[in-house]
DNA sequence: TTGTTATATGCTAATATGTGCATATAACAA
DNA sequence: TTGTTATATGCACATATTAGCATATAACAA
């Protein structure tokens, strides 16, 4: 319990993962790993392994669907967990600021509400 | 800025440190670190090295007296802040109600509202 | 099949963190 | 002074975390 606890801060202990939170905090709904990599401008296996600790954590969760995988944001655990999210939504910060502008854009390349990039055209 | 919210949520993602902050919200004002080990049954030196983290991080404030040294929790800085301390006052464990109890009976031996207890008496 | 794409993971080296013990510092008491 | 007390810190060891690269897996396309 105590070391849930811990686990939870840790997992947001970290510049990265704070990014991704407030990535899928932002979009609100699923996102697939590559537009997380476009809008962090990070590698595709250092994103993987962050959201990793966050779905250990119990922050995020996936959802399967072919070869695409979707996370997203668990809300609504114990009244810790949800204030800390709140928490998180206060953060201010300059990097903060710049992944959302990229999220944007990259949302903005959806096709009917979904991902049709990929990361080939990313890393050209 | 970045690396300071991680620095924050570093020096709060340990059990010990934890329960430092628990006990200093519990007390409402200032505690001198012999009740601090006394309410979590922990060495010396390790209560004195944990609150150097959360002092590090902007968290807990000291103010000296004489050779004490009062320790209590910064409050009112940014909303991020804010509402961390705010949803670590709602972590539910075994380990802070027992914290919780012990300080409780510790507090009861001030005089005029002082610690007048000090080590040699809580390691016999 | 075979190739390609989306995501995950094993390995390594660098760095950080936690614990325990011993000891330092600095204030106060005698 | 000298001893004692409150708190802090240096060192050593064990463990954990991170980044980067290469590669695995599994789904899909041709």
């Amino acid at each position: 319990m105590m070391k849930e606890t811990v686990n939870i801060l840790k997992s947001l202990a970290n510049p990265t993962r704070l990014r991704i939170m407030h990535a899928l905090m932002q979009a609100k709904n699923e996102l697939c790993i590559c537009e997380i990599m476009d809008s962090l401008r990070l590698p595709q296996y250092h994103i993987s392994k962050h959201i990793r600790e966050l779905k250990i954590a119990g922050l995020v969760e996936e959802r399967e669907e072919g070869r695409f995988v979707f996370y997203s944001i668990i809300r609504h655990k114990d009244g810790f967990h949800q204030s800390l999210i709140k928490a998180l939504a206060e953060i201010d910060d300059r990097i903060l600021t710049d992944d959302k502008k990229q999220m944007k854009r990259r949302l903005s390349l959806r096709v009917n509400g979904k991902c049709v990039i990929g990361l080939t055209k990313l890393e050209k």
